[in-house]
DNA sequence: TTAATGCGGACCGAATTCGTACTATATGGC
DNA sequence: GCCATATAGTACGAATTCGGTCCGCATTAA
């Protein structure tokens, strides 16, 4: 199965919640209860977020995280860049710089690009404000 | 990254080079060598295709495995699913047994689906003659 | 000054995956 | 009929990755 890691799985309900209080202001653990997901997940979900500048955070005391932007305006290939980086099917994709023992001699890797070109087009179509619903 | 599993990526090398001697029967030890790819591994994902009914087998002495059907008639989800079984971004997707300690009560666990739907239908679109050439 | 909150990094156990090996079964050639 | 060749199926160990947690530091409101 092509695989989301859990966390992304996650950032996407925390931000669900988030996109429901627009604006307002809510702490990490405000969000661990709200989701029922684990408070130090959460928090590391947050940051993740906030480092993909998808939220944006205060410090200190009565701080928190609030969107950025609009849920609408927030494509998931950005969530799922956030947090596992670039949305590629293989190593030898465009823009990676992770090795591949074939490189080069690989008489499929150019084709590879094609591939994940239409995988972001079909996920930009879906945004952070149809997860919502 | 969304990831596809290294055996995956193998397996439509392993196919491109079938592809390019349709009808032929070959060995498991030739695709390895033509490849450039372990033998034990291109073994294992020879089996692993052929029980998807991707490939066709032929035991016993010169036997070896040839393409079912035609390269441009193999959807790439197919290889895929395979190899790594279904595709779906989530565990909680539609047709997945796969527990989720938040099902029922996830917010976004329906979304899902319509972007699993989006997926499959980009990556449909591509064969696995696209991917030879 | 104190308490609350985010920031960044490090760490460990668990789960998954990769690669390999071994045995069983089938088939063609001598 | 026997042997060489090839796939089928299972099982296992090592390496990698991931999920989850913890700790010390920085920042800000009260």
């Amino acid at each position: 199965m092509i695989k989301l890691a859990k966390l992304t799985d996650y950032a996407v309900v925390v931000l669900a919640e988030m996109a429901s209080s627009r604006g307002i202001l809510l702490s990490a653990s405000t969000l661990a209860e709200r989701t029922g997901l684990p408070e130090p997940t959460v928090a590391k979900i947050l940051k993740m977020l906030a480092a993909g500048n998808l939220i944006a955070s205060v410090r200190g005391a009565n701080g928190g995280y609030k969107l950025e932007r609009e849920a609408a305006s927030i494509p998931i290939t950005a969530v799922i860049e956030a947090m596992e980086g670039p949305v590629s099917l293989t190593a030898c994709a465009e823009g990676s710089h992770d090795t591949c023992s074939r490189k080069g001699s690989c008489s499929v890797e150019a084709r590879w690009n094609g591939v994940n070109k239409a995988l972001n087009a079909a996920l930009a179509n879906v945004t952070l404000a149809d997860m919502v619903q």
